[in-house]
DNA sequence: AGTGAAAAAGGTTCCGA
DNA sequence: TCGGAACCTTTTTCACT
């Protein structure tokens, strides 16, 4: 489990922005040749450093045109409703992103749906009914400026 | 600028599974031999559906431990000062996603530091000294429960 | 750990349906 | 638009440094 060297510090940097390079190609840009490039990567692969390769979609072209960040203060902070609060929004394939935070409320949920009228839908008709749940404070997104699935690399 | 027929939303919603799977076995998967996968491959990527295809990380396995949703709220809206402070978190690498948001802050911002110490420090030494800010809150992230990077396909 | 060559697997192009 | 064959590239394996 040994610690990761500039050349597998290179070689994440270059697959976080093209993941389906060839290993050759990643080869050359490393200064490697193929064997010990492909080696490098099973190994960051099987150690946990890579969790998977994902093709990033553009969500308008896809009929995904409004994003929105929910926060959502439980009013029951029992286990068991916790629990079911949290594995009924994880279900949810519009839910993409969900995070217990500190402050003042106790999640933060991003969600993607096609318009205005599939997202009132889904907190009207599905989060304001879960139970537990004491108040939630919506914030629909303009405009995305930014949005990397990249995690910073020193 | 044809519509996706069936067989193009199966290979997107593989693909955002599996970005780095070979044509041939996509085109096992969905049905079809080689050559008119590719080819539709190769129109999903010319016509914008796919953006791009990445390397999802293991943020704490490579130094990333922590990570805060910071929504910033401008004190001066003139066009100059937002551009400024745009490009100034555009360009910052710890900063992995900006979004223009509705609701009482201006902005929400996605944050990704090593610990404590290197969040505050972002927070004291770069945000707040930056011009046009009027206040901002913190959330810093308990627990990821759920991080897709995948859009829903109906 | 790295190299280079050979075998296996995968990708691309062209043509016919 | 699809499928198949030929051709080319990439990946993997192996012997060696």
């Amino acid at each position: 489990m040994s610690e990761l060297d500039s050349i597998d510090l290179k070689m994440l940097r270059i697959l976080q922005r093209e993941g389906r390079i060839a290993t050759t190609d990643l080869a050359d840009q490393v200064g490697l040749s193929a064997t010990p490039c492909a080696r490098r990567l099973k190994r960051l692969e099987d150690d946990g450093y890579i969790r998977g390769y994902r093709a990033v979609l553009d969500p308008k072209r896809v009929g995904c045109g409004l994003q929105a960040f929910i926060n959502i203060r439980l009013g029951d902070h029992a286990e068991k409703t916790v629990a079911a609060f949290q594995s009924a929004l994880l279900r949810r394939q519009d839910v993409v992103a969900v995070y217990a935070i500190t402050g003042s409320s106790d999640f933060l949920i991003h969600v993607m749906a096609a318009d205005l009228d599939a997202l009132s839908e889904f907190t009207t008709r599905t989060l304001l009914r879960m139970p537990g749940i004491r108040d939630t404070q919506s914030s629909i997104v303009l405009s995305v400026l930014k949005a990397e699935t990249a995690v910073p690399l020193a």
